[in-house]
DNA sequence: TCATTCATGTAACCTGTTACATGATTTG
DNA sequence: CAAATCATGTAACAGGTTACATGAATGA
């Protein structure tokens, strides 16, 4: 249960509508939970109903409505409660890494292409992700950042998504590297 | 619908019981996937079904008797096709990055705890991953083993669990020792 | 004018988790 | 003698995904 929770770390530092949470949690961009836009606007009213986050109308005549949302009082202290729980340990679960597993049993060709597109992807993270951190830090160091920084936990959150794509990257062009060698190898001519 | 994909990767290898798949895809060792024992039950009898594996009851007179599984060439093509498709995009779900992402706003001490906590299964992780890597590639060496040894897919998922878990620990570490830094500054004596 | 963006949902479905059940055997 | 391991499941529930719906405004 810890959609609500990541709903109201998203919450702490800007007033969003559900739309622009969407995007936050979007495949794309989310570096620490990802939801979709249906689970989100279900999530923000039941939170809304038990007085955890707080919904504001505006008015916008050139575009729809919008509801915003804040963290309430009790919002902030539920946070906080969850933070003190314990971390369910993380798994992973990729469709790429099942493949790899299976290596030796399957098309070789299309898995070399998969790994090259997963690279590619890796490679647009790490410039979001960079894009991210610069703007965050603006023109200080990244040690006065940290050090001084205020709301740092983004900062934090963003670096780990970075060094995870970083890992991703280098691991899928050595895969790849590897398997178009042993292919080379054993194919000949 | 990867499960299924899984766990015909893992039968690749060797002949394995419900019960050895399930410690194979728990979640202190599972390098490429995770599922429970239920899940994988039910999955396997789904499988058998239709085709994709065959049981062969194995009897044992001083453990209860157990039924072995096995990849089909149905089943083998299944994984094939599977491969081909495509891959979708990997997310990350996550309790602690949650908690890290709301860090400027919760109880830093506890925060500090859990990512200590991580750190300390991460390092556990990456003795296990660096253990498995050893035992697969015995007496050659890693460069050796990727070019010509036999089954290397179980290999490389180790590779990335292994850069994965090291990951975990650098940025555990690292966010700590920050967080701990700030809280020094800003309640100092 | 057609696709995209803004803005918010409902409903059906599939997957994964939690809780529970059973029973024999080895290890401490 | 109790706990852990071997071995296999069922049932209820929570969480996440897919499909679908609506409607206005902007950009190509």
């Amino acid at each position: 249960m810890a959609l609500r929770h990541a709903v109201l770390a998203a919450l702490l530092d800007e007033e969003l509508s559900g739309y622009q949470l969407a995007k936050a949690f979007d495949l794309g961009v989310a570096n620490f939970w990802h939801a979709l836009p249906q689970q989100l606007y279900a999530e923000l009213a039941k939170l809304e109903k038990e007085g955890l986050v707080a919904g504001r109308e505006v008015v916008q005549d050139t575009r729809p409505n919008k509801r915003l949302f804040t963290v309430t009082e009790a919002g902030l202290a539920e946070l906080d409660r969850f933070a003190a729980t314990a971390n369910k340990p993380s798994f992973i679960r990729d469709d790429l890494f099942v493949k790899v597993q299976a290596a030796d049993h399957v098309d070789v060709d299309e898995l070399i292409a998969q790994l090259t597109e997963r690279a590619a992807i890796a490679e647009a993270k790490i410039e979001l992700w960079g894009g991210l951190l610069r703007q965050m830090r603006g023109d200080r160091s990244e040690e006065e950042f940290l050090r001084h920084g205020e709301r740092i936990g983004p900062y934090l959150t963003c670096l780990r998504g970075l060094a995870f794509e970083q890992g991703n990257l280098d691991w899928c062009r050595r895969s790849a590297a590897i398997l178009r060698e042993r292919r080379a190898a054993h194919a000949p001519r």
